[in-house]
DNA sequence: TGTTTATATGAGCATACATACATATAACGC
DNA sequence: GCGTTATATGTATGTATGCTCATATAAACA
């Protein structure tokens, strides 16, 4: 319904560093580990814990930020609280950027295979 | 050799890193503009530095960033530099951040209302 | 009530990075 | 050569943010 087709967006200032701080969210190693982790749903934040390798403190922390960036969801359950993916644009975000560094390596290992 | 169905991928925590380090190129507000005027065409760094409002250093060293993170080619011609957008994702990139924050901003949208 | 378990948070420290000023390099014309 | 223009870079500084230790909250249970 906005922009029909291939048209260049025409962006704010303002736009921009809202989109900039999306990508500082998913500019943190711990916070993509946190995200790949719940590729295949839902954990508890003891499981990520466990699954990173973080501490608990740390994990918290970066689940809060997630969350507060509309990427993933909170739900307690007694004492346990399940976080869960809520953006599925995290996928494809994360596809792209894998694709583009893979060619970008496929590159640069031409460079190096001499 | 890679993988070619829409499996989600298995990322080691380097991999995570690298991505992360993507993203951290593009999760500030000066290079997005930079890239976002590049969006029509290869510009050198005085015509940049008149539509981003910097400032001339700033202008350069954002440009070396990207330039590093391979997203953006550079070519000297006289006195001038040109850069011009050299990863197409970029543009895939940015269209999915966008199309991301409207919706969650679709109610009180003012940012992105044209 | 008191205890244990799961998660969150306050405070302090360390590091990374964006910005600005001044200066350096490089290419052009005279 | 000299001066001018376009771009890059060394250095310093302020700010933001990630990490950790200790402690706080909250729910379950005896």
């Amino acid at each position: 319904m906005v922009s029909p087709k291939k048209t260049p967006r025409v962006l704010s200032a303002d736009a921009m560093a809202l989109i900039a701080r999306r990508f500082s969210v998913l500019a943190e190693p711990m916070r993509l580990r946190l995200l790949h982790a719940l590729f295949a749903g839902e954990k508890s934040v003891n499981e990520l814990v466990a699954l990173t390798g973080g501490t608990q403190t740390n994990v918290s922390r970066h689940l809060q930020t997630l969350t507060q960036a509309h990427m993933l969801t909170r739900r307690k359950e007694g004492l346990q609280v399940f976080y869960a993916i809520s953006d599925p644009s995290i996928f494809q975000l994360c596809e792209l950027v894998c694709g583009s560094l893979e060619k970008q390596f496929s590159r640069q290992s031409d460079v190096f295979a001499r």
